[in-house]
DNA sequence: GTTTAAACGAGAATAATTATCTATAGATGA
DNA sequence: TCATCTATAGATAATTATTCTCGTTTAAAC
């Protein structure tokens, strides 16, 4: 069985050969949004709905086999859940790149002012990237 | 002249009634999003559009005289500019508060593992507030 | 006050997302 | 492997969110 059939597999969703493309689009572009996986799939599957990218997509972020990143002024983009991690976005050519930062201390000093349980957080750092600048 | 009166001058924005109300609506509430502000101005003017919320929203961001805040899985929020700070999230009750820190390690960290010209960030933690835990 | 440019309100248009329905494909168990 | 059952795909309609257009009104400058 493929990684991927079982990482589908594990997460409770059923294998069709439109999950395993979007699976197989999403480790290969890391992060991409509804647009442009609906345009990808459309090689291989020319005839796919778009209301099947996003019933699968939401299903996905339902099942925790997929996140979603949120960008400023951009649309959505998805990616694979890894260890958690944060975001830096390129303001010129839009690239999104991964970045492990350690958060503990930040959210030691959050809770304490905030008197909230914290659970998640979203980091996205925005900025001009190596090639850009 | 009003503070508001002056804020409004300050970031070349002519003044207008539903503007002022706008400012005020914010002052108050500290963060409220496109359809909360909405239903608000409808107090003071049962007839405004919500096409003139939406282009006097769009407009003071264009300014820089609000900010715009994105929450997952919730509408986005929009605030009055501050000094930079980041924002918790109760999961239960939707409250969003200010929190300031001190982000200058982080952005030291993530500019040298990324290689990237950092410019602004955007930081949201999500838990439950004292009043829900 | 008069003039000019900007903003307002109403509604149409567009974009984004979700829901509905029928046919088909995947999973399960004999 | 075959029959059955359930979930998914695709098509399209419906809904929601946002932007645009245009005639009228209002604010700002003189």
């Amino acid at each position: 069985m493929s990684d991927d059939i079982k990482l589908l597999k594990d997460h409770h969703l059923t294998v069709t050969p439109q999950r395993l493309e979007i699976v197989h689009l999403l480790s290969s572009y890391g992060h991409l949004n509804i647009d442009e996986l609906y345009k990808l799939l459309q090689n291989n599957f020319p005839s796919i709905s778009l209301a099947t990218v996003y019933k699968n997509i939401n299903l996905m972020l339902e099942k925790d086999f997929l996140s979603e990143v949120q960008l400023s002024n951009k649309k959505n983009v998805y990616e694979l859940i890894k260890k958690y991690h944060s975001h830096v976005v390129c303001l010129k050519c839009d690239e999104v790149l991964d970045v492990s930062i350690n958060t503990q201390e930040l959210f030691d000093e959050v809770s304490q002012k905030s008197n909230f349980q914290l659970k998640t957080s979203n980091i996205v750092f925005n900025g001009i990237c190596g090639a850009c600048q």
